[in-house]
DNA sequence: TGCGTCAAGTTCCATATGGAACAAAAAATA
DNA sequence: TATTTTTTGTTCCATATGGAACTTGACGCA
Protein backbone atom coordinates (compact mmCIF):
# COMPACT_ATOMS: atom_id res chain seq x y z
CA UNK A 1 0.00 0.00 0.00
CA UNK A 2 2.59 2.34 0.84
CA UNK A 3 0.68 5.40 2.08
CA UNK A 4 -2.25 3.95 3.18
CA UNK A 5 -1.03 3.60 6.93
CA UNK A 6 0.06 6.87 7.57
CA UNK A 7 -3.05 7.84 7.26
CA UNK A 8 -5.34 10.12 5.03
CA UNK A 9 -3.45 13.81 5.17
CA UNK A 10 -0.13 11.95 4.96
CA UNK A 11 -0.69 11.85 0.74
CA UNK A 12 -1.54 15.06 0.45
CA UNK A 13 1.95 16.25 2.28
CA UNK A 14 3.62 13.72 0.68
CA UNK A 15 1.94 15.35 -2.62
CA UNK A 16 3.70 18.72 -2.25
CA UNK A 17 7.02 17.20 -3.14
CA UNK A 18 5.18 16.05 -6.32
CA UNK A 19 3.92 19.62 -6.79
CA UNK A 20 6.69 21.38 -6.35
CA UNK A 21 8.66 19.61 -8.51
CA UNK A 22 5.78 19.38 -11.16
CA UNK A 23 4.98 23.29 -11.28
CA UNK A 24 6.74 26.12 -13.31
CA UNK A 25 5.99 29.61 -12.20
CA UNK A 26 4.49 29.54 -15.86
CA UNK A 27 2.53 27.18 -15.77
CA UNK A 28 0.99 29.06 -12.30
CA UNK A 29 0.21 31.63 -14.27
CA UNK A 30 -1.09 29.84 -17.42
CA UNK A 31 -4.49 28.59 -16.45
CA UNK A 32 -7.67 30.46 -14.69
CA UNK A 33 -6.61 31.19 -10.97
CA UNK A 34 -9.11 28.51 -9.25
CA UNK A 35 -8.28 25.69 -11.83
CA UNK A 36 -4.90 26.50 -11.11
CA UNK A 37 -6.12 25.91 -6.88
CA UNK A 38 -7.76 23.16 -7.88
CA UNK A 39 -4.70 21.54 -9.46
CA UNK A 40 -1.74 22.83 -7.50
CA UNK A 41 -3.20 23.23 -4.06
CA UNK A 42 -6.25 20.38 -4.00
CA UNK A 43 -5.88 17.37 -1.52
CA UNK A 44 -8.28 15.29 -4.17
CA UNK A 45 -5.76 15.95 -6.66
CA UNK A 46 -6.54 12.76 -8.74
CA UNK A 47 -10.07 13.43 -8.99
CA UNK A 48 -10.27 17.06 -9.82
CA UNK A 49 -7.47 16.38 -13.17
CA UNK A 50 -9.32 13.52 -13.53
CA UNK A 51 -12.84 15.06 -13.64
CA UNK A 52 -11.85 18.08 -15.28
CA UNK A 53 -10.67 15.87 -18.38
CA UNK A 54 -13.63 13.81 -18.71
CA UNK A 55 -15.94 17.02 -18.55
CA UNK A 56 -13.57 18.74 -21.59
CA UNK A 57 -13.87 15.47 -23.71
CA UNK A 58 -17.68 14.89 -22.61
CA UNK A 59 -19.19 18.02 -23.16
CA UNK A 60 -17.76 18.97 -26.91
CA UNK A 61 -18.22 15.43 -28.07
CA UNK A 62 -21.64 14.43 -26.55
CA UNK A 63 -22.80 17.90 -27.89
CA UNK A 64 -21.45 17.59 -30.83
CA UNK A 65 -23.35 13.73 -31.30
CA UNK A 66 -26.89 14.74 -29.99
CA UNK A 67 -27.09 18.00 -32.53
CA UNK A 68 -25.81 15.10 -35.25
CA UNK A 69 -27.67 12.16 -34.82
CA UNK A 70 -30.38 13.04 -31.94
CA UNK A 71 -28.58 10.60 -30.01
CA UNK A 72 -28.03 11.66 -25.65
CA UNK A 73 -24.98 10.30 -23.99
CA UNK A 74 -26.29 6.91 -22.39
CA UNK A 75 -27.83 6.38 -25.80
CA UNK A 76 -24.63 6.89 -27.84
CA UNK A 77 -22.37 5.38 -25.13
CA UNK A 78 -24.78 2.43 -25.53
CA UNK A 79 -24.23 1.91 -29.24
CA UNK A 80 -20.34 2.67 -28.45
CA UNK A 81 -20.23 0.02 -26.44
CA UNK A 82 -22.22 -2.53 -28.97
CA UNK A 83 -19.71 -1.43 -31.41
CA UNK A 84 -17.00 -2.05 -30.16
CA UNK A 85 -18.12 -5.79 -28.95
CA UNK A 86 -20.70 -7.11 -30.70
CA UNK A 87 -23.49 -9.68 -28.98
CA UNK A 88 -23.10 -8.38 -25.86
CA UNK A 89 -26.32 -7.68 -22.99
CA UNK A 90 -27.06 -4.66 -21.44
CA UNK A 91 -26.20 -6.16 -18.63
CA UNK A 92 -22.58 -5.56 -19.91
CA UNK A 93 -23.11 -2.15 -20.69
CA UNK A 94 -23.98 -1.30 -17.72
CA UNK A 95 -21.44 -2.42 -15.67
CA UNK A 96 -18.52 -1.02 -18.40
CA UNK A 97 -20.40 2.60 -18.68
CA UNK A 98 -21.75 3.02 -14.63
CA UNK A 99 -25.36 4.22 -16.32
CA UNK A 100 -28.34 2.89 -14.44
CA UNK A 101 -30.11 -0.20 -15.91
CA UNK A 102 -33.03 1.70 -16.63
CA UNK A 103 -31.24 4.42 -18.21
CA UNK A 104 -29.66 1.73 -20.50
CA UNK A 105 -32.92 0.28 -20.85
CA UNK A 106 -34.45 3.07 -22.35
CA UNK A 107 -31.24 3.79 -24.76
CA UNK A 108 -31.56 0.22 -26.11
CA UNK A 109 -35.28 1.13 -26.69
CA UNK A 110 -34.57 4.29 -28.85
CA UNK A 111 -31.60 2.65 -30.88
CA UNK A 112 -34.04 -0.03 -31.76
CA UNK A 113 -36.69 2.39 -32.90
CA UNK A 114 -34.02 4.20 -34.84
CA UNK A 115 -33.18 1.01 -36.26
CA UNK A 116 -29.36 1.24 -35.19
CA UNK A 117 -29.08 -1.97 -33.39
CA UNK A 118 -30.93 -4.95 -33.37
CA UNK A 119 -31.62 -7.68 -30.58
CA UNK A 120 -32.47 -11.49 -30.36
CA UNK A 121 -33.50 -13.46 -27.04
CA UNK A 122 -30.13 -14.99 -26.04
CA UNK A 123 -30.56 -18.63 -26.33
CA UNK A 124 -29.15 -19.22 -23.19
CA UNK A 125 -30.91 -16.79 -21.06
CA UNK A 126 -34.55 -16.62 -22.34
CA UNK A 127 -34.47 -13.20 -19.94
CA UNK A 128 -31.62 -11.06 -21.31
CA UNK A 129 -30.86 -9.97 -24.94
CA UNK A 130 -28.08 -10.17 -27.90
CA UNK A 131 -27.37 -7.03 -28.94
CA UNK A 132 -25.35 -6.00 -32.62
CA UNK A 133 -25.46 -3.16 -34.69
CA UNK A 134 -27.00 -2.78 -37.86
CA UNK A 135 -25.71 -1.56 -40.98
CA UNK A 136 -27.16 1.79 -40.29
CA UNK A 137 -25.03 1.89 -36.54
CA UNK A 138 -21.80 1.05 -37.93
CA UNK A 139 -22.07 3.79 -40.23
CA UNK A 140 -22.74 6.24 -37.00
CA UNK A 141 -20.21 4.61 -35.00
CA UNK A 142 -17.50 4.70 -38.45
CA UNK A 143 -18.52 8.29 -38.46
CA UNK A 144 -18.04 10.03 -35.00
CA UNK A 145 -14.70 7.76 -34.33
CA UNK A 146 -12.50 10.18 -36.34
CA UNK A 147 -13.67 13.26 -34.28
CA UNK A 148 -13.70 11.81 -31.14
CA UNK A 149 -10.48 10.69 -31.46
CA UNK A 150 -9.45 14.03 -32.82
CA UNK A 151 -10.59 15.56 -29.30
CA UNK A 152 -8.76 13.21 -27.61
CA UNK A 153 -5.57 14.59 -29.95
CA UNK A 154 -6.60 17.90 -28.81
CA UNK A 155 -6.23 17.11 -25.31
CA UNK A 156 -3.53 15.26 -25.37
CA UNK A 157 -1.46 17.85 -27.34
CA UNK A 158 0.87 18.98 -25.19
CA UNK A 159 2.56 15.61 -24.71
CA UNK A 160 5.00 13.52 -26.67
CA UNK A 161 4.16 10.10 -28.21
CA UNK A 162 6.52 8.66 -25.07
CA UNK A 163 4.31 10.51 -22.57
CA UNK A 164 0.95 9.42 -23.72
CA UNK A 165 2.60 5.74 -23.55
CA UNK A 166 3.45 6.23 -20.33
CA UNK A 167 -0.11 8.25 -19.55
CA UNK A 168 -1.94 4.97 -21.28
CA UNK A 169 -0.01 2.58 -18.96
CA UNK A 170 -0.40 3.86 -15.86
CA UNK A 171 -4.28 4.47 -15.81
CA UNK A 172 -4.59 1.20 -17.23
CA UNK A 173 -2.83 -0.30 -14.75
CA UNK A 174 -4.92 1.94 -12.01
CA UNK A 175 -8.40 0.80 -13.72
CA UNK A 176 -7.24 -3.21 -14.11
CA UNK A 177 -7.18 -3.52 -9.93
CA UNK A 178 -10.60 -1.94 -10.50
CA UNK A 179 -12.10 -5.59 -9.51
CA UNK A 180 -10.61 -4.70 -6.20
CA UNK A 181 -12.33 -1.15 -5.32
CA UNK A 182 -15.26 -1.75 -3.08
CA UNK A 183 -18.26 -0.10 -4.45
CA UNK A 184 -18.61 1.99 -1.19
CA UNK A 185 -17.00 4.46 0.71
CA UNK A 186 -18.94 4.11 3.92
CA UNK A 187 -17.27 1.41 6.71
CA UNK A 188 -20.92 0.76 7.87
CA UNK A 189 -22.44 -0.73 4.75
CA UNK B 1 1.48 18.10 -32.20
CA UNK B 2 3.19 14.54 -33.74
CA UNK B 3 0.08 12.46 -34.47
CA UNK B 4 -2.15 15.56 -35.77
CA UNK B 5 -1.31 15.75 -39.31
CA UNK B 6 -1.43 11.47 -39.74
CA UNK B 7 -4.84 11.89 -39.53
CA UNK B 8 -7.29 10.68 -37.07
CA UNK B 9 -6.68 7.03 -37.01
CA UNK B 10 -3.10 6.46 -36.79
CA UNK B 11 -3.88 7.86 -33.31
CA UNK B 12 -5.28 4.61 -33.25
CA UNK B 13 -2.31 2.52 -34.97
CA UNK B 14 0.03 4.55 -33.08
CA UNK B 15 -1.50 3.36 -29.62
CA UNK B 16 -1.54 -0.16 -30.69
CA UNK B 17 1.81 -0.51 -30.06
CA UNK B 18 1.44 1.04 -26.56
CA UNK B 19 -1.34 -1.91 -26.04
CA UNK B 20 1.30 -4.61 -26.88
CA UNK B 21 3.46 -2.97 -24.20
CA UNK B 22 1.73 -2.51 -21.14
CA UNK B 23 -1.04 -5.49 -21.47
CA UNK B 24 -0.24 -8.76 -19.35
CA UNK B 25 -2.05 -11.72 -20.31
CA UNK B 26 -3.00 -11.91 -16.29
CA UNK B 27 -4.81 -8.24 -16.79
CA UNK B 28 -6.49 -9.31 -19.94
CA UNK B 29 -8.16 -11.60 -17.61
CA UNK B 30 -8.13 -10.02 -14.59
CA UNK B 31 -11.35 -7.70 -15.91
CA UNK B 32 -14.41 -7.96 -16.90
CA UNK B 33 -14.94 -9.30 -20.64
CA UNK B 34 -16.32 -6.15 -21.91
CA UNK B 35 -14.28 -3.27 -19.30
CA UNK B 36 -11.66 -5.11 -21.41
CA UNK B 37 -12.34 -4.26 -24.56
CA UNK B 38 -13.22 -0.85 -23.69
CA UNK B 39 -9.35 -0.71 -21.94
CA UNK B 40 -7.25 -2.55 -24.73
CA UNK B 41 -8.62 -2.55 -28.18
CA UNK B 42 -10.66 0.69 -27.89
CA UNK B 43 -9.68 3.61 -30.64
CA UNK B 44 -10.88 6.35 -27.64
CA UNK B 45 -8.68 4.71 -25.05
CA UNK B 46 -8.01 7.91 -23.27
CA UNK B 47 -11.45 8.64 -22.75
CA UNK B 48 -12.87 5.74 -22.14
CA UNK B 49 -10.39 5.88 -19.06
CA UNK B 50 -10.76 9.16 -17.75
CA UNK B 51 -14.51 8.87 -17.39
CA UNK B 52 -14.06 5.26 -15.96
CA UNK B 53 -11.76 6.73 -13.11
CA UNK B 54 -14.02 9.97 -12.76
CA UNK B 55 -16.97 7.61 -12.25
CA UNK B 56 -15.60 5.50 -9.70
CA UNK B 57 -14.50 8.33 -7.89
CA UNK B 58 -17.15 10.04 -8.19
CA UNK B 59 -20.61 7.68 -7.58
CA UNK B 60 -19.29 6.54 -4.12
CA UNK B 61 -18.30 9.61 -3.01
CA UNK B 62 -21.05 11.98 -3.97
CA UNK B 63 -23.45 9.16 -2.99
CA UNK B 64 -21.81 9.20 0.43
CA UNK B 65 -21.68 13.07 0.58
CA UNK B 66 -25.21 13.54 -0.27
CA UNK B 67 -26.18 10.48 2.58
CA UNK B 68 -24.19 12.28 5.31
CA UNK B 69 -24.96 16.13 4.35
CA UNK B 70 -28.05 16.22 2.17
CA UNK B 71 -25.95 17.65 -0.10
CA UNK B 72 -25.93 17.19 -3.86
CA UNK B 73 -23.01 17.20 -6.33
CA UNK B 74 -22.92 20.52 -7.89
CA UNK B 75 -23.85 21.90 -4.11
CA UNK B 76 -20.68 20.33 -2.96
CA UNK B 77 -18.70 21.56 -5.46
CA UNK B 78 -19.39 24.77 -5.30
CA UNK B 79 -18.87 24.21 -1.52
CA UNK B 80 -15.40 22.53 -2.16
CA UNK B 81 -13.94 25.28 -4.74
CA UNK B 82 -14.67 28.31 -1.84
CA UNK B 83 -13.18 26.00 0.48
CA UNK B 84 -9.93 25.54 -1.74
CA UNK B 85 -10.24 29.55 -2.28
CA UNK B 86 -11.97 31.54 0.09
CA UNK B 87 -13.23 34.80 -1.88
CA UNK B 88 -14.44 33.33 -5.15
CA UNK B 89 -17.81 33.80 -7.13
CA UNK B 90 -19.88 31.76 -8.58
CA UNK B 91 -18.88 32.44 -12.23
CA UNK B 92 -14.93 30.88 -10.91
CA UNK B 93 -17.24 28.22 -9.87
CA UNK B 94 -18.94 26.98 -13.33
CA UNK B 95 -15.81 27.99 -15.08
CA UNK B 96 -13.25 25.45 -13.08
CA UNK B 97 -16.27 23.03 -12.56
CA UNK B 98 -18.59 22.82 -15.68
CA UNK B 99 -21.49 22.93 -14.40
CA UNK B 100 -23.80 25.47 -15.75
CA UNK B 101 -24.54 28.86 -14.38
CA UNK B 102 -28.02 28.50 -13.09
CA UNK B 103 -27.14 24.86 -11.62
CA UNK B 104 -24.30 27.05 -9.59
CA UNK B 105 -26.83 29.52 -8.93
CA UNK B 106 -29.22 27.03 -7.12
CA UNK B 107 -26.42 25.15 -5.26
CA UNK B 108 -25.04 28.73 -3.93
CA UNK B 109 -28.81 29.23 -2.59
CA UNK B 110 -29.33 25.47 -1.05
CA UNK B 111 -25.87 26.58 0.78
CA UNK B 112 -26.46 29.81 1.80
CA UNK B 113 -29.92 28.46 3.16
CA UNK B 114 -27.63 25.77 5.13
CA UNK B 115 -25.92 28.34 6.49
CA UNK B 116 -22.87 26.48 4.99
CA UNK B 117 -21.31 29.77 3.24
CA UNK B 118 -22.29 33.58 3.45
CA UNK B 119 -21.89 36.04 0.18
CA UNK B 120 -21.41 39.71 0.26
CA UNK B 121 -21.30 42.00 -2.85
CA UNK B 122 -18.36 42.53 -4.88
CA UNK B 123 -17.55 46.32 -3.87
CA UNK B 124 -15.86 46.18 -7.51
CA UNK B 125 -18.50 45.02 -9.11
CA UNK B 126 -22.20 45.26 -8.03
CA UNK B 127 -23.62 42.55 -9.94
CA UNK B 128 -21.63 39.17 -8.37
CA UNK B 129 -21.09 38.47 -4.81
CA UNK B 130 -17.87 37.21 -2.87
CA UNK B 131 -18.24 33.60 -1.14
CA UNK B 132 -16.87 32.14 2.25
CA UNK B 133 -17.21 29.22 4.03
CA UNK B 134 -18.91 29.79 7.27
CA UNK B 135 -17.41 27.92 10.69
CA UNK B 136 -19.90 25.24 10.08
CA UNK B 137 -18.98 24.69 6.24
CA UNK B 138 -15.33 24.70 7.13
CA UNK B 139 -16.65 21.77 9.68
CA UNK B 140 -18.05 20.16 6.51
CA UNK B 141 -15.30 20.71 3.96
CA UNK B 142 -12.93 19.13 6.58
CA UNK B 143 -14.85 15.98 7.86
CA UNK B 144 -15.01 15.09 4.03
CA UNK B 145 -11.84 15.51 3.04
CA UNK B 146 -10.32 12.07 4.33
CA UNK B 147 -12.63 9.80 2.86
CA UNK B 148 -12.27 11.89 -0.30
CA UNK B 149 -8.59 11.25 -0.07
CA UNK B 150 -8.55 7.69 1.07
CA UNK B 151 -10.97 6.93 -2.37
CA UNK B 152 -8.32 8.18 -3.75
CA UNK B 153 -5.78 5.95 -2.48
CA UNK B 154 -8.20 3.06 -3.32
CA UNK B 155 -8.12 4.18 -6.69
CA UNK B 156 -4.21 4.45 -6.72
CA UNK B 157 -3.65 1.34 -4.96
CA UNK B 158 -1.21 -0.31 -7.02
CA UNK B 159 0.69 2.59 -8.05
CA UNK B 160 3.91 3.54 -6.11
CA UNK B 161 4.97 6.73 -5.13
CA UNK B 162 6.97 7.50 -7.76
CA UNK B 163 3.87 6.15 -10.38
CA UNK B 164 1.90 8.85 -8.52
CA UNK B 165 3.84 11.54 -8.90
CA UNK B 166 4.60 10.81 -12.72
CA UNK B 167 0.38 10.23 -13.12
CA UNK B 168 0.29 13.62 -11.44
CA UNK B 169 2.52 15.48 -13.80
CA UNK B 170 1.61 13.75 -16.73
CA UNK B 171 -2.10 14.87 -16.06
CA UNK B 172 -1.29 18.41 -14.79
CA UNK B 173 1.10 18.73 -18.05
CA UNK B 174 -2.66 17.71 -19.92
CA UNK B 175 -4.67 20.93 -18.35
CA UNK B 176 -1.82 22.85 -18.15
CA UNK B 177 -2.83 23.12 -21.69
CA UNK B 178 -6.83 23.30 -21.27
CA UNK B 179 -6.50 27.58 -22.57
CA UNK B 180 -5.83 25.86 -26.01
CA UNK B 181 -8.45 23.48 -26.22
CA UNK B 182 -11.74 24.88 -28.46
CA UNK B 183 -14.78 25.11 -26.33
CA UNK B 184 -16.29 22.50 -29.43
CA UNK B 185 -15.61 19.88 -32.23
CA UNK B 186 -17.71 21.45 -34.68
CA UNK B 187 -15.59 23.33 -37.38
CA UNK B 188 -18.61 25.28 -38.53
CA UNK B 189 -19.16 26.48 -35.36
C1' DT C 1 -22.98 61.79 -21.67
C1' DG C 2 -25.70 58.38 -24.00
C1' DC C 3 -26.16 53.97 -26.34
C1' DG C 4 -25.14 49.26 -27.57
C1' DT C 5 -22.84 45.19 -26.03
C1' DC C 6 -21.35 42.09 -22.71
C1' DA C 7 -21.19 39.66 -18.21
C1' DA C 8 -23.18 37.86 -13.43
C1' DG C 9 -26.71 35.80 -11.42
C1' DT C 10 -31.67 34.36 -11.25
C1' DT C 11 -36.01 32.27 -12.78
C1' DC C 12 -38.83 29.47 -15.79
C1' DC C 13 -39.71 25.31 -17.92
C1' DA C 14 -39.21 21.02 -20.56
C1' DT C 15 -36.95 16.76 -19.95
C1' DA C 16 -33.23 13.65 -18.86
C1' DT C 17 -32.09 10.97 -14.89
C1' DG C 18 -31.95 7.44 -11.42
C1' DG C 19 -34.29 5.13 -7.37
C1' DA C 20 -37.78 1.77 -6.38
C1' DA C 21 -41.07 -1.51 -7.39
C1' DC C 22 -42.18 -4.96 -10.78
C1' DA C 23 -42.42 -9.47 -13.87
C1' DA C 24 -40.14 -13.28 -15.59
C1' DA C 25 -36.41 -16.37 -15.89
C1' DA C 26 -32.33 -18.49 -13.87
C1' DA C 27 -29.69 -20.11 -10.01
C1' DA C 28 -29.12 -21.59 -5.47
C1' DT C 29 -30.60 -24.17 -1.65
C1' DA C 30 -33.09 -27.50 0.85
C1' DT D 1 -38.18 -31.87 -6.67
C1' DA D 2 -39.97 -27.67 -4.38
C1' DT D 3 -38.85 -23.17 -2.65
C1' DT D 4 -36.25 -19.28 -1.99
C1' DT D 5 -32.93 -15.94 -3.81
C1' DT D 6 -30.66 -13.61 -7.44
C1' DT D 7 -30.49 -11.65 -12.03
C1' DT D 8 -32.32 -9.24 -16.29
C1' DG D 9 -34.84 -5.93 -18.23
C1' DT D 10 -38.96 -2.76 -17.93
C1' DT D 11 -42.18 0.71 -16.00
C1' DC D 12 -43.43 4.34 -12.84
C1' DC D 13 -42.52 8.50 -10.71
C1' DA D 14 -40.25 12.27 -8.22
C1' DT D 15 -36.66 15.41 -9.12
C1' DA D 16 -32.17 17.01 -10.63
C1' DT D 17 -30.52 19.18 -14.74
C1' DG D 18 -29.46 22.50 -18.26
C1' DG D 19 -31.15 25.61 -22.13
C1' DA D 20 -33.18 30.05 -22.80
C1' DA D 21 -35.02 34.23 -21.49
C1' DC D 22 -34.60 37.88 -18.12
C1' DT D 23 -32.67 41.64 -14.82
C1' DT D 24 -29.23 44.37 -13.43
C1' DG D 25 -24.75 46.28 -13.54
C1' DA D 26 -20.17 46.92 -16.06
C1' DC D 27 -17.80 48.12 -20.08
C1' DG D 28 -16.65 50.03 -24.82
C1' DC D 29 -17.19 53.64 -27.85
C1' DA D 30 -18.82 57.69 -30.20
Amino acid sequence: MGTGRDGHLAAWAEHDSARAGGRSEEALRAVDELIGVKLWENPCWFSFRINYLALHFNIPVYGWIEKHYGLQRPDFVAMYSIGLKGGIAARDICSSSGFPRNTISRAVQKLLEKGLIEREVDPVDQRSFVLKLTNEGRKIFDETLPPMIERENVLLARLSQAERMMLSELLAKVIVDSKNWPSTIDPEE
